[in-house]
DNA sequence: TGACTGGTAGTACCGGTTAT
DNA sequence: ATAACCGGTACTACCAGTCA
């Protein structure tokens, strides 16, 4: 790779820069949203004289899934809201107050052990933190014992444009079927290393399945590594107030000999609770 | 004229690299 | 370890060319 520039560890670099002076080019006091379009970045670039990033979207990305937004613009959001930057279309996008935006796991809730059924091969080649996620949620039926019913793998990486919102993406896609015979869809975001849950995707997990599988159910879900194999598993619920967290439980992943046969028991029962759920 | 096909541009996402 | 940026990939939309 060629040599650069070294980065600036301060609110002066480019992605700053641009997403600021589009994120000011808009705001007044007192609104809650506004969109604007993936050409501003461009025009951004050229009214403050800085080079334009040779990957323009990831300018925006880096603020929606990576980093906090800059400290003027997150200072303008009134106590307990944020900014966020959702897709408003095929180019489109737009800035949003909301309650919550990034989805951190609740530390002081307790560990569910699990015995790891994880192929060791899987644990020795999965090549990212979010293919080892993605295959301990599987492996361990971790789906079905969060959401209580059994669930398939149907597809990973479903990747479609969905009308109104753009190009959106999802980790894994489960169907579902309960004890009633009440089937479901359940989009499955992972997310490991250092990028952060957020509200935005599980929107966007939604709109895929209302537009993709209009007649199923939809539990978005999201998974996250905390820990030495400690996976926080999330479901959501469209409700009045938006998009929010409607249950979470976190599972630590142990050497099935290490666990006591009272601990045996309560997995058991736990494994198949969802068949007798109602 | 309409259906089909292939090429291309635009877009979104994510992993990798490098410097701090 | 983190921040900043870039490269690569996959999908969609669009358009032009071909053929029945």
């Amino acid at each position: 790779m060629k040599k650069r520039k070294p980065p600036k560890k301060d609110e002066s670099n480019r992605y700053h820069q641009i997403v600021r002076h589009i994120f000011f080019r808009h705001y007044a006091k007192g609104m809650t949203e506004f969109t604007f379009a993936r050409s501003e970045i461009e025009t951004a670039a050229a009214s403050l004289g800085i080079p334009l990033p040779k990957n323009i979207g990831d300018s925006l990305y880096t603020y929606r899934f990576r980093m906090a937004l800059p400290e003027e613009i997150s200072r303008t959001a009134p106590p307990g809201k944020n900014w966020i930057i959702k897709l408003a279309g095929k180019g489109k996008y737009k800035f949003e107050l909301v309650a919550g935006g990034h989805i951190l796991p609740n530390e002081m809730l307790a560990d569910i052990k699990i015995p790891d059924a994880t192929p060791g091969v899987i644990d020795m080649y999965a090549l990212n933190d979010e293919q080892a996620l993605l295959g301990k949620l599987h492996y361990n039926r971790l789906i079905d014992i969060f959401l209580g019913f059994a669930a398939y793998r149907l597809q990973s990486h479903l990747r479609t444009t969905v009308p109104g919102m753009g190009q959106v993406e999802t980790d894994e896609i489960y169907v579902g079927i309960d004890s009633r015979g009440v089937h479901y869809i359940v989009p499955v975001q992972a997310k490991g290393g250092t990028d952060k849950l957020s509200i935005v995707q599980v929107e966007q997990d939604l709109a895929l399945c209302r537009n993709k599988f209009p007649s199923l159910f939809c539990i978005p879900v999201a998974a996250q590594f905390m820990r030495d194999d400690v996976i926080a598993l999330f479901s959501f619920v469209d409700g009045e107030d938006g998009v929010g967290v409607s249950s979470e439980r976190h599972y630590r992943l142990v050497a099935p000999e290490s666990m006591t046969r009272e601990e045996w028991e309560i997995y058991r029962k736990r494994l198949f609770a969802g068949a007798d759920k109602s």
